[in-house]
DNA sequence: AACTTTTTCTCGACACACAAGAAAATATGC
DNA sequence: GCATATTTTCTTGTGTGTCGAGAAAAAGTT
């Protein structure tokens, strides 16, 4: 709350960090220009996260016609400076990536899971696994590796990164933290992912439509669970996210059985085993197979394409229940529009008329216009780009904590 | 985005201003331990609040022993620095208030509204001359008031003092910047009384508890409508507040005809009309008085605590559909503890067990307590407390826009 | 009247942002 | 081929802000 010139400094040095994650690489004059800042202060504080080695310059442009007057110098981030994984746990597979400082890449790993009868325990042991075999890849020693964020579906504790309930591990709680903390010292986030792919539709409307774009956006993801996130401005005019227990908020009290143990949950009429068991028209109070495999979704599709009237009361049902439980959310903030994602989209024309009908049936849609519903089908890549933006930002906004190696550089230049 | 020195400068006046807020007429010292900024800075920043009048020097404290050393000089909020109105418009009466500065309420001035017949054009007659008679009456030119903060129920435009739906005007629009601009200089603001109401009970907590206090709290307003408040710390860790329009939640498709025109609104089944609907077994579709006296409702509840067993079920659906409806919204932000209050706590009672039922039946309360709750009867006093409270630091966080005159003395010094 | 205590006030040092302009490094014109 | 125009980077001086330390003020205490 107290503001110092350390304050005043450590928000200009991210100011220009962000200019630069939405620049690309760019020169003292363009980040002067975009940050507001004047060329002085620029100069001082691109020279400042030079010598830490935060940003390098880009070696001069030799090919491209140059123009007149003094060469510009571009910088960037350093891509050495540190690095972040991402892993993203979904029910058939887990895949691990490693990005470094600048955004880019650097390698991957995608391991299937064993479809039946794997606990926590042994998912903990490959999970461990294979995080170090990552590292161990690109000859990266652990302290280069400042984050490690995890995504998942499921429903994640607020201020830890446990798992608290999950389809695959059901009530056994899965602890990050405990799993990873004395191996690494990078901060360990898990995240549920509907979070990141709704910052990275906000971000990708906001370099399209730039101010026309609008200030919360919605996405929802359908598949074998339900989820929803939420991006937008807040107050502070940065962006920010969440992800919403919509899946498993309550549509209808006493309503049939969830997977969770609730009744009545959204997911309990929406998920892909909600509507495999309209279809087939087995009790409530069953629960199916954790796992639908999508050829067998596909064919109820086709049956209720076909005119088949329980199959396509299944796909309708799912879509109302959606519909209700997003003008129930949408009601209580602001009116955004809604991107739908995930492998349910296959099945979206079975279920988006009636999602429509419900979806703006509320007193506050009276004075404003229904939101409108895009559809990507890139779920997956959503995440991954969500998940880095947040990550790299993340870092950018505390650079001032200078990792040993640099501290140590700057010891010796003094 | 941007900080500069002068950011730094607004920043720790607001800080200043705001120690002096939470501790009272406070010196020097206390300042700088509350706000952890060295003397020296307070001294300069209280200095120059002082020459623009914004704070003043309490006269020595006579009577009281001094104890040893220095007398302190104590600081406050210069009381006639500027003032603000709250306007709270009910049902019944329509209440403005006159505060200054420093918080004393100065004047107030209640209206009984008349029952029926009154359109938004006879209101808005009214309610101007009510403005300016209350700013005649303390001989305030209209300059000195620097805002105007009206809260009602109803459904209220996001980003413009617009009543949008009231149950007492219906769709008739409501547009209080219209009405006042050309006369009042003033900011004007038309916010929904629960959430002034939710950041009231949320200070209290803070005060009493100190940092025990929960981060965040809900309030819940019972009576012709059905209103919810929420109230808690953001991301920057400062106190905001939001309304949600809760009563006009869909809480089924199709159900009870709602006064808003549309079905199944939770105030549907638990606002005084729809009790007295339920209670009287009257078609669901039809609507009752706008206004339901509340002997008629104290009358139905004596039925209901006697046994009739039609009264009784009235008031247990109206329990059972608040607590449905505060599970889905409690899920979807972090647990929090439920304050109730309004009119309608007097047949809590014949509600409560139902709610409480209903309320923590959510995947997400199997790992949180559910949310304690509290009954408080003061709801007028809260909301004033709270709009106050709003007022004020608002006014306290833009210190750096002097008001004309002390401008105008300012260049006098020079 | 000297001393102790407590608080307010002042002064010098340092950090930061900024405007203005010097310096650098290139292309262009004659 | 050399002066000039152009564009960008870099430097210098000024103003504003915070802070630590200690002087000054204003009481009570002995």
């Amino acid at each position: 709350m107290k503001a110092s010139t350390e304050t005043l400094r450590r928000q200009n040095r991210a100011l220009v960090l962000s200019a630069l994650r939405t620049l690309g690489p760019a020169s003292h004059t363009d980040i002067a220009e975009w940050s507001g800042l004047s060329s002085a202060t620029v100069s001082s504080i691109t020279t400042e996260l030079e010598q830490e080695q935060i940003l390098e310059r880009l070696p001069p442009e030799s090919g491209t016609v140059a123009g007149r007057g003094r060469p510009r110098i571009l910088l960037r981030h350093h891509a050495d400076w540190t690095y972040v994984v991402t892993v993203r746990i979904t029910s058939e597979s887990v895949e691990y990536s490693l990005v470094d400082y600048s955004g880019t890449l650097k390698d991957r790993v995608e391991e299937q899971r064993p479809q039946e009868g794997t606990g926590v325990k042994a998912f903990s042991a490959r999970f461990f696994a294979a995080l170090d075999r990552l590292a161990v890849r690109s000859a990266l020693q652990h302290e280069k590796i400042s984050k490690i964020s995890i995504t998942s579906k499921g429903l994640v504790a607020r201020d830890r990164p446990v798992l608290l309930w999950s389809a695959i591990f059901g009530d056994s709680v899965l602890d990050f933290e405990a799993l990873l903390r004395p191996a690494w010292r990078a901060d360990i986030m898990l995240i549920n992912e509907t979070r990141f792919a709704a910052q990275a539709v906000a971000k990708k409307l906001r370099m399209e439509k730039g101010a026309d774009a609008p200030e919360w956006i919605s996405t929802l993801s359908l598949g074998h669970s339900i989820g929803l996130g939420l991006a937008g401005k807040d107050k502070s005019r940065h962006i920010s996210s969440v992800s919403l227990p919509f899946g498993h908020m309550v549509h209808q009290p006493d309503g049939p059985l969830c997977r969770c143990g609730s009744r009545g949950c959204i997911e309990a009429f929406s998920g892909f085993y909600a509507i495999l068991r309209k279809a087939f028209d087995v009790p409530e109070d069953t629960i199916p197979a954790k796992f639908v495999p999508l050829e067998q979704m596909d064919k109820i599709a086709t049956q209720a394409r076909r005119g088949d009237r329980r199959a396509e009361y299944a796909f309708r049902q799912a879509g109302e229940v959606l519909g209700v439980g997003l003008s129930r959310v949408h009601s209580l903030y602001e009116p955004m529009p809604l991107t739908i994602t995930g492998p349910g989209i296959r099945y979206l024309d079975l279920m988006l008329p009636a999602l429509k009908a419900n979806l703006a049936n509320n007193l506050v849609f009276r004075f404003a216009a229904p939101p409108e519903i895009s559809i990507r089908d890139d779920e997956g890549e959503l995440v991954f780009q969500g998940n880095v933006e947040a990550c790299l930002s993340d870092l950018d906004a505390d650079n001032h904590e200078l990792n040993a190696e640099a501290q140590a550089l700057l010891k010796v230049e003094e």
